[in-house]
DNA sequence: AACAGCAACCAAAACGTTTTGGAGGATTTT
DNA sequence: AAAATCCTCCAAAACGTTTTGGTTGCTGTT
């Protein structure tokens, strides 16, 4: 470790205290012009920087964020960090970044090592929001705002897209169109946000008095792989449909691939959606149609949201649903 | 701000020196256990947790890593940040994350911060490694390894993919396949990866004899549309080439999809491979050659180096280059 | 009986800042 | 000419830890 010099070098240097020092070097207080330069002289020379800990020490901040999510991995996490970044730096924030996998006693870990390392406001993702994480977040003291998912009207802050409304406007956009046979793709089990699409599209059918046959709504790993594989077993039950909707872009495409393996006209005969818009969707020849939201306004007005809540005294709480839209593309078409 | 319990106060309670608290928090030094057993008593009743800044001052150790790069997109870097990660919490280290864009003045804005957050070591991920960097890197009295590029040999250390011997490998294995009628699909000129791989192509050529019309080596922007355009294009020069190799998947769908819109039939009159292994590769139905390394590894090795270096008084230094694998899938075919 | 060694603890220094309460001198006001 | 004000600066406190150097009293050795 090389040795670093400090402010108290410095002001002897100069011939000044530290106070002096600190107040030219955070342009606070009035120091007389001829010091100043001097002052500035001598940390020019020296290659003088504050040592940031002792400084957040002494004024009990430390301009740190915390962010806790479940995976790095997919389009869309990525770019919703992107956004948080963005909202940071521009209000000289800086991340701290962790990643749970999921795993509720990383989760907790995260949330005291964050706290420890004195955060000034958390930001959250998992997979699924349940009773442990309202009272962990509500045992800490500091602000936190949920990401991608809701909390439950319980005080605590979201950000979230509306899972559930956009999938069932798609799909009465699909019954709009005149489809009347549906088949679904949804993800595990243990994906609420899958679990909401799902929802969606199931009330959307039913409100318009349209049946399901259950073994046409089935559940891959939002793999490509797993789209193809459930695609497969539809059309063994039932070649009659003629629409499918995926909860994801990846077995969305998956489907389309077993689709037009089996000769099958897409869209004439079928049409495929997926409740997404990756880039997968404008991979293939015949574009994927889909629903488009931003992750990284999302990270954005997450982040926002949060340093609102660190500026205010009083716990404010605010609930989030950011806006979608529906891309219909070659891969769907009129009944 | 909640005014959180300190160690003073602690220490009063339990009717000992804060000296006393600090070695049972740490179980250093010798306490006996009934005191010890007060003391934790105090801390529970308390909820008292340290003030990891307090600490940091004192030890002048952060267990903060810097990790900078120049974008969140892709498939590449969220998986590299994975891999940092995993290694990290293997070794109880907290990572900072800044995202530059690129742009010099935010990469060395970020060194600044890190270095007055005083943070342990620094990962570094740019598009080009630049004279200012290594200014920057040797000015610089902490750690750095820097990912995803050479660093020409001065004293820095990197961990990287050798992008211009996969590429010539690549570029020489459907040689070995029969194809000499080459067009290749480059990124933007900026991007020293893809020229890299560029080169390596041109020299699998000229090793083996082959020219190669300059024309027929063209420029996209790593989208599937410039893939696409740029594809358009070559098939307009010159229709008699028997394979397409563009630098990553993206251009690679693309000008698979331009060359079927054609109706050119892949693999069987056209071979295309993409230098990348990315989801679109297994995303048409014609799944997509290419080559495979592991961002991941690439992470956590380099995260490991640095962490070897901060353990180590002397600079060591040390260069990395990760292995790969060449996938050739139904989009490569023999001559 | 004198001393060495050790376990258990404490007081205070150190880490490097910001901030506070004043002090000294110059300048303006009355 | 005295009083009030302002500018410039300083010494010291505060932030909450870890660590250092010692002290105390006890045990065992010679």
């Amino acid at each position: 470790m090389k040795k670093d010099i400090n402010i108290k070098e410095v002001a002897k240097k100069a011939g000044v205290s530290i106070a002096t020092v600190s107040r030219v070097f955070n342009n606070s207080g009035t120091v007389k012009e001829s010091t100043r330069k001097k002052i500035e002289a001598v940390i020019e020379e020296t290659g003088y920087y504050p040592n940031v800990l002792a400084r957040e020490l002494a004024e009990k901040k430390t301009h740190l964020i915390g962010l806790i999510v479940h995976s790095m991995i997919g389009e869309g996490i990525p770019r919703m960090i992107n956004g948080v970044n963005e909202m940071l730096e521009d209000n000289d924030y800086n991340l701290l970044i962790a990643c749970t996998n999921g795993i509720l006693e990383s989760e907790i870990k995260h949330f005291e090592i964050f706290r420890s390392k004195r955060v000034e406001g958390i930001l959250f993702a998992t997979r699924e929001f349940k009773e442990e994480h309202r009272d962990l977040i509500q045992k800490i003291p500091i602000p936190v705002v949920v990401l991608l998912q809701r909390t439950d009207k319980e005080g605590i802050s979201f950000v979230t897209f509306d899972n559930y409304t956009f999938a069932k406007d798609a799909t009465e956009k699909l019954i709009g169109l005149g489809h009347r046979n549906f088949a679904f793709i949804g993800g595990p089990a243990t994906s609420v946000n899958s679990r909401e699409r799902q929802r969606g599209f199931r009330d959307g059918l039913k409100e318009n008095g349209i049946e399901l046959d259950t073994n046409l709504s089935r559940n891959g790993d939002f793999t490509i792989e797993s789209g193809y594989q459930q695609m497969e077993e539809i059309l063994a039950i039932e070649k009659e449909i003629t629409a499918v909707i995926a909860v994801n872009d990846g077995m969305a495409i998956g489907a389309l691939n077993c689709i037009q393996d089996h000769d099958i006209a897409v869209p004439n005969d079928i049409s495929v959606l997926g409740l997404d818009d990756t880039v997968l969707a404008k991979a293939s020849r015949l574009k994927l149609s889909g629903v488009h939201y931003s992750y990284s306004k999302l990270g954005k007005q997450g982040a926002g949201l949060l340093l609102k809540q660190i500026e205010s005294d009083e716990a404010l709480f605010e609930e989030v649903v950011l806006p979608y839209e529906i891309h219909l593309r070659e891969s769907v078409n009129k009944r």
